[in-house]
DNA sequence: TATAGGCACGTGGAGCCCTGTCT
DNA sequence: AGACAGGGCTCCACGTGCCT
């Protein structure tokens, strides 16, 4: 028996022999190949001479009759296996649906299902049975889940990649790449020179190091395709795999390395909204590794002249990022994509690439097959909304001494407590007795037996409750893998319910996610006439939160008669010794107890509003709610107007960044970001769908977007400040001080001092 | 290879009215 | 007097990014 840590699963196309690469208990890495098993795929049979008519045209089949489940209904099916080791279902899918029947599980891949089917687990330990053949193959005859820990001492290499543009960005067709720099536990290796020296270094190295992670910033998207084709052009082989194989990508735009697990450590930018810029630079900062003004900065445009100026700029340039690449794999991702990977059972190479929902659905297919469930094929459907969360309208101004109440986890809590599921639901014309009806809606669902949903939440609230236990006695070093596991539970905890409403869902039944969010305001209002019969004030609330003023001696009343009546879990959240509420819902600020500011939705925490208004923002804020000093944030206002008239604001801070979200021209309106796009595009700069614009407004007539310059392309001489002054600055001073200068100035000089900047 | 809905808010675009100018 | 271009205005859709 040898102990194995999967790495990394594939198959060989047109066959059914699926390839694990493994980490023994040794250290060794190894192949090891399993020959046993079968694709299949479900059909049921209503008229069973016609699926054997069907059937007979194929050779090597094996059937079985068996009873499956298909959202909760009980259903007769023939399961086929494909045993001539062929893996090419969709003929004879495709066939047996031309006939009328139902055909399932023939849309999921072969190392899927794999992974589905057998006690096995990407990123954890097995006890394998293997045979060594000659030829170096191992063979495994049996393969058992053991375990998620301990996390083998894995080989990272992280790799950071320059090319030399003409014009524009570079362009991979024939700008070269002039600088490699790669970082492993032995320090940094630049490989610079020639472009085929530079590759074939590249590919010895990863040869010879023979890292198991492999990982890079936007790699997937740009550095990975950008390789392989300058590889191409100029005739090196990219052997980089352990089977000494090429690149390739494989599904969603990854690309992937045989044996190895490629990281793009984009992905985990989405993981993390606080991110704005969604770089790698505000990643660093994000984990503490390096402040993003630290990083030395280059642009496209800069690049030219600095290679050939200043060498050592761009070496630095690059060697900070791959060192960043680096830490923040080894320190900080790298635990969490094991996490992930081990319990939704997506391969570590995938893990971060797939979105929420599929890492969601992997988990429940998981979950789904040990009820015997057959999972329901992927459909299209069309988009149709329900309604959600209810949202208090606060009143503006400002109000002390609040105490904010959240419902704990509530729609997962929602789920479990009603047996709201997919398969629990109950149809027209269906006569069951016991059930719960959904408020507001009607919808009802079963209470026995448990639904797939309810199930599958049960099992990940009882495994973080155990991680929490664990938490309590284990070391620092095993603190940090608990910690990333529980950080991998929450996340598909949390978004089951946004998955229940997602139509793209295998398991999408709308009237499920109906019910959950109706049971939500049903809950959340229930608790406000509690509050309200209590003497308690409702100042605010959204969703499962309520904003109230505080009574300090009836608080831990009125926690536990909202848990009484609602039968759901509700934590006093926050203690805000004052809160500013402007007109608006979801836009708020406030000041902890522990003399925290906390702002919400205003203008200083988006992403989409120049640093000058975001910082003035929030020093307004600052004063109004720790110093209650109106006067003073309007000679604040004032003072910082005066100065970005004189120009004393740096450039860096009118900038304003947004996203691309699409194509360019499937714009239907042509917004001043979009504009700064074309620009940049025009010039032969690389223009993502999902990257971010930043622009600046210059003087001139007419429309914003006839005067937009994209960055870096700005002109300081050119900027026009008035705009600044009026279209940043005021609006979002103007919101706060708004809703206090009546409470707070004194008479007649409030008029005055929100009048002398407005015209 | 899109987890959900609720919400604010700047900007552009369409359409309307008004007004001044030309015929 | 009537036609019409163009400015100003209102209203709404688009687009982004936030909150829970």
């Amino acid at each position: 028996m040898t102990k194995i840590w999967l790495l990394d699963i594939g198959y060989k196309p047109g066959t059914s022999e699926i390839h694990l690469w493994g980490i023994k208990d040794s250290g060794e890495r190894i192949l090891a190949v399993d020959r046993s098993f079968r694709q299949y795929l479900y059909t049921t049979y209503g008229d069973k001479k016609m699926a054997e008519e069907e059937l007979r045209k194929f050779h090597n089949l094996r059937l079985e009759k068996v009873t499956g489940r298909i959202f909760g209904r009980e259903i007769d099916l023939l399961k086929i296996f494909f045993e001539d080791g062929s893996e090419d279902v969709n003929k004879l899918a495709n066939r047996l649906r031309r006939r009328g029947l139902r055909v399932f599980e023939d849309d999921i891949r072969l190392s899927s299902k794999y992974l589905i089917d057998q006690p096995v687990k990407p990123s954890s330990w097995h006890d394998v049975e293997l045979s060594e053949h000659d030829n170096g193959v191992s063979e495994i005859s049996s393969i058992n889940f053991v375990s998620n820990e301990p996390i083998p001492e894995l080989k990272v290499l992280s790799l950071h990649m320059v090319a030399l543009p003409t014009k524009g960005s570079p362009n991979p067709k024939k700008d070269p790449i002039i600088l490699m720099t790669l970082v492993d536990s032995m320090g940094v290796t630049y490989l610079e020179g020639e472009e085929s020296k530079i590759l074939q270094r590249f590919v010895e190295y990863v040869q010879e190091r023979d890292p198991d992670v492999i990982a890079g910033f936007d790699s997937n998207e740009w550095m990975w395709p950008y390789i392989m084709e300058r590889a191409k052009h100029i005739g090196v082989s990219l052997s980089v795999g352990r089977g000494g194989s090429s690149p390739h990508r494989s599904l969603y735009g990854h690309v992937s390395i045989e044996g190895r697990a490629s990281l793009d450590l984009k992905d985990m930018v989405d993981e993390i909204p606080e991110l704005q810029l969604e770089s790698l630079e505000e990643l660093a900062e994000y984990f503490g590794l390096r402040k993003i003004e630290e990083f030395t900065e280059l642009t496209d445009p800069e690049l030219p002249a600095a290679w050939r100026q200043n060498l050592q700029l761009v070496k630095n340039y690059s060697r900070e990022r791959a060192e960043a690449i680096y830490h923040l794999t080894t320190q900080e991702i790298l635990g969490y994509a094991i996490a992930l990977s081990s319990l939704t059972g997506i391969p570590l190479d995938h893990v971060l690439t797939a979105a929420v929902g599929f890492r969601v659905e992997a988990y429940l297919m998981k979950e789904a097959h040990k009820r015997g469930e057959v999972i329901p094929p992927r459909r299209e459907r069309r988009p149709s909304g329900y309604v959600g969360g209810y949202v208090w309208k606060p009143k503006p101004g400002l109000v002390e001494d609040v105490v904010v109440l959240d419902f704990k986890s509530m729609y997962p809590n929602i789920m479990v407590k009603y047996n709201v599921s997919p398969d629990t639901l109950i149809h027209s014309g269906e006569e069951i007795k016991d059930f719960y009806e959904a408020p507001d809606v009607g919808h009802r669902f079963r209470k026995e037996p448990p639904g797939l949903y309810k199930e599958a939440l049960l099992r990940l609230i009882q495994y973080r409750d155990s991680i929490k236990e664990r938490l309590k006695k284990v070391d620092q070093e095993r603190k940090k893998i608990l910690r990333a596991q529980e950080k991998a539970v929450k996340v598909i905890t949390n978004a089951m319910y946004g998955y229940a409403g997602w139509v793209g869902a295998r398991w999408y039944v709308k009237e499920v996610a109906e019910a959950a969010a109706a049971w939500g305001r049903w809950i959340v209002k229930t608790a406000a006439k509690i509050a309200e019969e209590l003497g308690f004030e409702i100042v605010y609330g959204d969703t499962d939160s309520l904003f109230v003023k505080n009574i300090p001696e009836k608080t831990s009343l009125l926690v536990e008669s909202i848990q009484r009546r609602t039968g759901v879990e509700i934590k006093l959240e926050k203690h805000y010794v004052r809160l500013l509420f402007t007109e608006a819902k979801k836009k708020y600020a406030g000041l902890t107890r522990d003399g925290e500011l906390e702002i919400v939705g205003l203008e200083a925490v988006r992403g989409d509003w120049s640093r000058a208004a975001k910082k003035l923002q929030k020093e307004i804020i600052e004063v109004v709610l720790r110093e209650l000093d109106v006067e003073k944030a309007e000679r604040i206002w004032s003072r910082r107007t005066r100065e970005l008239k004189e120009g004393k604001v740096p450039l860096r801070e009118l900038i304003i960044w947004k996203k691309i979200t699409k194509p360019l021209d499937e714009y239907a309106v042509l917004a001043p970001h979009v504009v700064a796009a074309q620009i940049l595009r025009d010039k032969g700069f690389r223009v993502d769908v999902g990257g971010k614009i930043g622009y600046i407004v210059e003087r001139g007539e007419g429309k914003i977007r006839d005067r937009v310059s994209p960055f870096p392309f700005v002109n300081k001489e050119n900027v026009d400040l008035e705009y600044y002054v009026e279209h940043q600055l005021n609006p979002v001073v103007e919101r706060i001080l708004k809703v206090v200068s009546q409470n707070f100035a004194k008479p007649g000089s409030r008029k005055m001092g929100l009048r002398r900047f407005m015209s």
